[in-house]
DNA sequence: CTCTTTGAGATACAGTCGTATTCTAAAGCG
DNA sequence: CGCTTTAGAATACGACTGTATCTCAAAGAG
């Protein structure tokens, strides 16, 4: 066995090249070459690591799906219920470069899983876990009643913002006074005791 | 002047063949040629109407703005506040076939709007128009303060719920109790008398 | 009628697409 | 060392892309 290199963070590499490529420049300007060439690889280099494009863009969309539960791991859930929400929420929109970047491709998969039954079984997954996650925080945080459906409740609300901010960034302080809005309401008034 | 046609009518005939195909096959399965075939013309009868693919995209996309709008304007708003909110949401929810199909044309347009600054400005154009429409209507209906922030959390609300809704179809139902939930909690208690 | 302008289709072109195949060089194993 | 397997690049292929150009039939104006 001669040569061998890690496959899984080739793969890595590429599927993070390929989400940059998303990020900046769209869907559709994804294809073999412009990935690799954004990997810094010969189209043929790629070829070796995902077998076709259909394939490449599933691993990506997984990779994506990752990072965003990842970061939602990594917020401090010890916070005020209120303040931790919108931290976990913020992890999701477009605030800064990166998180834009990562947006910018859950949207994109998610537009394209429509039509692709292998995407949408990937942002299934994807909203099943971050659901989880919300929920079990919400109930944790004393919002047991109905903690499922305002957890979805805030998924919508949370793409339907990244989404708007994404061709409107005009509009992204108003939009973030809308979520502080839109939370005050969809949480029932804290357990008392601020 | 002879052999005259309405050519704005030709250019609506087109475009609903575009919308079609964005529906059922995705925004990167449209080119002047399929789009053509939909239309049951030749690709260059559908060159003499439109000059280029992006002109084309962009009537296609102000024409789904006129679909939504037209939609919302059919509602009847006399009806119960609550009742009448969540009709008026339900015209961009793929509820049905027909809605079905404008919703995946919006949200391939939206998503497609993030870099193509012309697609942008025709959606926050639409954008505008259905948060006027809502804001005036919850300020008639007694809702008045916040009455655009609320506009606005409903609208990020209905594009999240209906993006889900597409790859997400056996959530269907789940969802439009979530949208229920949601609502319930945005919208103050009505001002008495049920 | 003829002339002229238009709609509409056909064709041409250079470029890109996804993918299959072929090549070269390198590195672990015996 | 040589053998063999691999990484990676290069190339080839047919199909499709957007757009420019050409042809031809049809229809109003004179």
């Amino acid at each position: 066995m001669p040569r061998t290199v890690d496959r899984e963070e080739q793969r890595r590499h590429i599927g993070t090249a390929l989400l940059r490529l998303v990020s900046e420049r769209g869907l559709d300007e994804v294809s073999v070459r412009t990935v690799a060439a954004a990997a810094g690889r010969s189209p043929g280099a790629v070829q070796k690591y995902f077998r076709t494009k259909e394939e490449m863009l599933a691993f990506a969309a997984e990779l994506a799906g990752e990072h965003v539960e990842r970061r939602m791991a990594g917020v401090d859930t010890s916070l005020p219920p209120r303040r931790a929400l919108r931290a976990l929420i913020l992890t999701t929109l477009p605030v800064d470069a990166e998180r834009r970047a990562e947006a910018t491709a859950q949207l994109a998969f998610a537009v394209h899983a429509a039509h692709h039954p292998r995407l949408a079984a990937i942002r299934r997954q994807v909203d099943e876990d971050v659901r989880q996650a919300l929920a079990a925080w919400l109930e944790a945080a004393g919002h047991g009643a109905h903690a499922t459906a305002v957890a979805d409740a805030v998924i919508a609300l949370s793409d339907g913002l990244a989404l708007r901010m994404l061709y409107a960034p005009q509009e992204h302080e108003h939009l973030l006074t809308v979520l502080d809005h839109a939370l005050d309401a969809l949480l029932p008034a804290p357990p008392a005791m601020g």
